[in-house]
RNA sequence: GGCCUCAUCUUCUAACGGUUAGGAAAUCGGGUUCUCAUCCCGGAAAUCGGAGUUCGAUUCUCCGUGAGGUCACCA
């Protein structure tokens, strides 16, 4: 039985996207279940839209999601090279047998003739079929001229490992451009020759390819390549579930992902269950889970919308998910920079108290700025207060005078905290919604904070008390 | 316009041809000693339309409709 490889070949024509990513997750677990092999290829055959840098930043994005791969332009392996722009011999040797089996001829119109073909065919609602334009002696190619796939056009039946059968009619099938008249190849014929070379078993790609396949499959059978499984993948679409995710539509680098704190396992988990399931309820999966029970069969035939507010939830789902020792060991470049002079200790503690309402670590500043700095006195906390805002200020005064002289007493422990404000309750005979309202706000300035004891108990002793002093001295 | 693909709550989705059409996100209530969150409980919310096959159709077939893709010397 044959070695499953499969590859991800994008063009390094700009940061990758949510969508592009999906494309790699699902290549990557199709070869990792099989204990195959993953390749990157590099399809960097249109010079005009090559982006500088964009080669390094797909493979930064790969290897932050975990998307390592066996073969590739970094390195190497058993195919190489991995860049196709290295591989022009190649294309030239497989055009030359197509040449000679007289398959293949040189294009001799001018771009406008040829556009004058297609407005033509547009006028009349026509497709535009080149071969109908097919020139009877076309002359020798000398690499000048593109170089054109002379199409044997009949009816194609051929099976989709995510599509089921599907077919097309001879007129899905036309004489396609080979080699440019820059001397690169297309896509079209280059993608087929190299994932020939590279014993490529599952060819997954998305969905805009699907209508060129009849027009693969005519080349396949000129160059007497066995047909590989096709695995068509449904579109990742924009927050409208309308159109096709793109970058005009403002997708998003998948590293700003990275950048603004989610972690690569929400990004894997999210990317497989947008488009597939395991038929079961379960919607969050590790990495190995999914390795387990991803299948091409179960991906979803419609496309799907990319919906941020999900994404939210799967990453605070999954960042409950980790060790605190582990969250805090990712989260090192997004603490505020007054953190700066509190112990690591005092950090990861604060991260504790966090933990369970993160939902991405770019927020980690705001979620725990009252732990390193004194936040201002901020009187509109108590007067838009539901409960507090009933109690006059002697009233509010003395609670907090209370408060000072019991805490005085307390070794700052959760548990003794919690004691004594408990206490307090009873001794003073009112609601928690008040007094630790009170005392909460007194402390911590902040709209919200984690719970009363634990945030005191973090904050210590000196901090809390000072904080309340200056509080009854404001109000 | 030709060709091709797709179609279940707002969104992601489940359902050997037999279910009160299930779950999750979001949303709306309620509970968990204070806020925010977590967690728990509950509500509202869908099979695009029409034929056909069948005892029975979300599921199979056909016809509509809608959406998307493609018809490049881009991938």
């Amino acid at each position: 039985m044959k070695i499953t490889r499969t590859r991800f070949a994008p063009s390094p024509t700009g940061f990758m996207h949510v969508g592009g990513v999906r494309t790699a997750l699902f290549a990557w677990l199709v070869a990792k279940q099989a204990n195959g092999k993953f390749l990157l290829r590099l399809e960097d055959t249109d010079k005009n839209r090559e982006v500088a840098g964009s080669a390094e930043h797909i493979m930064e994005s790969l290897r932050w999601l975990g998307l390592e791969w066996d073969e590739g332009p970094d390195i190497g392996g058993s195919h190489a090279p991995y860049l196709q722009s290295e591989r022009l011999d190649i294309y030239k040797q497989w055009a030359e047998k197509l040449i000679a089996s007289g398959r293949a001829y040189a294009d001799p119109y001018t771009k406008e003739e040829l556009e004058t073909f297609r407005v033509e065919a547009q006028k009349n609602k026509q497709p535009f079929l080149y071969r109908n334009h097919r020139p009877e002696n076309p002359p020798v190619w000398d690499g000048s001229q593109a170089l054109r796939f002379k199409s044997d056009p009949k009816v194609y039946h051929w099976e989709d490992a995510v599509l089921g059968d599907l077919s097309a009619g001879a007129e899905a099938v036309d004489d396609f451009i080979l080699i440019k008249s820059d001397g690169y190849p297309t896509y079209n014929f280059c993608h087929i020759v190299d994932d020939e070379l590279m014993e490529i078993t599952h060819v997954i790609r998305s969905q805009e390819f699907i209508a060129s396949v009849p027009r693969f499959l005519n080349l396949y059978d000129a160059l007497g390549i066995d047909w590989p499984i096709f695995a068509t993948l449904p579109y990742v679409m924009g927050a409208d579930g309308k159109k096709k995710l793109g970058k005009r539509d403002g997708a998003k680098d998948i590293l700003d992902y990275r950048k603004d704190g989610y972690l690569p396992e929400t990004m894997i988990n999210f990317l497989a269950t947008l488009g597939w399931n395991d038929g079961s309820e379960q919607e969050i999966f590790s990495v190995k889970e999914l390795i387990e029970k991803f299948s091409l069969a179960r991906v979803q035939r419609s496309g799907a919308a990319f919906d941020e507010q999900r994404l939210l939830w799967m990453n605070g789902s999954h960042i409950r998910g980790i060790s605190l020792d582990d969250l805090f060991d990712r989260t090192k470049n997004y603490w505020p920079e007054q953190s700066n002079q509190k112990s690591a200790d005092y950090k990861k503690s604060v991260l504790g108290l966090i933990q369970e309402r993160l939902k991405y670590f770019a927020e980690i500043p705001e979620l725990t700025n009252f732990f390193f700095e004194d936040l201002p006195i901020n009187l509109e906390l108590i007067t838009s207060n539901k409960q507090l805002k009933k109690l006059d200020n002697q009233q509010l005064k003395t609670y907090l005078q209370k408060a000072l002289e019991v805490l005085t007493d307390s070794d700052f422990s959760v548990n003794n905290l919690s004691d004594i404000l408990n206490n307090l309750l009873e001794t003073t005979g009112e609601k928690p919604g008040i007094l630790f309202s009170l005392i909460r706000i007194a402390t911590t300035w902040a709209p919200a904070s984690p719970g009363l004891a634990d945030t005191l108990s973090v904050l210590g002793k000196e901090t809390t008390l000072r904080r309340i002093s200056a509080s009854i001295s404001s109000i």
